[in-house]
DNA sequence: TTGGTTTGACCTGTC
DNA sequence: GGACAGGTCAAACCA
């Protein structure tokens, strides 16, 4: 809930400059392709079109500056709700509280969230894919909490595939791997590697049931938007000149981007650049354009990576940073 | 030289 | 307090 702010912020109303992949793309079909639309047509721009478009970008910004008020408002809320002497809390074992992990270990975050403090959860069982969402509030030191979404998710991958990498449109930069007792297949362990901030984990391991079928667990929100690149938005006129079919969309649970690699053997589904909004994907229905994936869920298809030299990540302090708004390799 | 992965060691919480 | 297990760190390795 906390990040929600900055994510409304980079999604709507965003000044043209700072979107220049957006700006550059083609084949934009929808009210949310002001930026496109006004980009590609910029140089023959009379001032009447102009103004039509700042207007629209003046109603848009006006637009944002309402959802942060709401957002602001609702976190408001949330807060006065968590008030330190408890009341409007809900009993930690309501909500479809799960019982306890059979394990005698519960990570750091599940056992913060069980002291005293919300335990939200959602299951869903789409096709082959599976997205559990569960809201774990997590105690502050100063008595209040803050809200961990945990969403696990489950995909059918090629089952000698060994990599566990699941690509979900971020950037993730692996720092563990570990062999748990009631599974023989290693559990690896992910931190976002968009930002040293980004408090987003990511576990990956397989079924002990099934080895084809890959379980990962997000826990926490992204505190910034999904990275993108130009070179990878088909339909988008990208630097090196390539342009591929793709469609945008901009509804009210964030933007859309629906790609179409197929000719390029890609096969990227959907691109849901609205994630960091709580709880929004699980929000709309109809998301998935296949049964193979969970509806709701940004999912991609589980491929070759990119080349190393063509990835840029920021996580340890040596590496370099990278302005905000820069384009992202994925 | 840079940056991601691997992997053994270490830390911490539970029983 | 010790054993156990999950999670994390960080040096070494590799591309």
């Amino acid at each position: 809930m906390d990040t929600a702010p900055v994510c409304l912020d980079l999604m709507v109303g965003r000044p043209m400059d700072r979107e220049p992949s957006l700006a550059r793309c083609t084949g934009s079909r929808t009210e949310a392709g002001i930026a496109s639309s006004a980009c590609s047509r910029a140089p023959s721009m009379t001032n009447d079109e102009a103004k039509i478009l700042e207007a629209k970008l003046t109603q848009v910004s006006e637009e944002n500056r309402r959802l942060t008020e709401m957002i602001a408002y609702l976190y408001g809320n949330k807060v006065a709700r968590q008030s330190p002497d408890g009341e409007g809390q809900q009993p930690a074992s309501t909500a479809g509280s799960p019982t306890p992990p059979a394990g005698r270990k519960r990570s750091r975050d599940s056992m913060d969230a069980s002291h005293s403090c919300d335990v939200e959860i959602s299951n869903r069982n789409v096709g082959t894919g599976e997205a559990e969402h569960v809201d774990v509030d997590s105690p502050l030191s100063n008595g209040t909490c803050r809200r961990i979404k945990v969403k696990k998710v489950c995909t059918r991958i090629d089952p000698s595939d060994t990599s566990l990498v699941v690509k979900d449109g971020y950037q993730w930069r692996k720092y563990g791997q570990k062999v748990t007792r009631d599974n023989p297949s290693p559990r690896a362990y992910f931190r976002c590697a968009f930002a040293p901030s980004c408090p987003v984990k990511k576990k990956v391991q397989r079924s002990a049931e099934d080895s084809s079928v890959v379980e990962a667990t997000y826990e926490g929100e992204h505190n910034h938007p999904r990275p993108t690149r130009a070179g990878e938005l088909p339909g988008c006129t990208t630097q090196g000149g390539g342009s591929v079919p793709c469609s945008i969309s901009i509804n009210s649970s964030g933007p859309t981007i629906t790609l179409d690699l197929t000719k390029n053997g890609g096969g990227v589904q959907v691109l849901d650049a609205g994630e960091a909004q709580p709880g929004h994907e699980e929000s709309v229905p109809g998301r998935s354009p296949s049964p193979e994936i969970p509806e709701g869920v940004w999912w991609e298809q589980i491929g070759p990576r990119a080349p190393p030299g063509d990835q840029k990540f920021i996580d340890a302090p040596r590496r370099r940073a990278i302005p905000a708004g820069s384009c992202w390799i994925i």
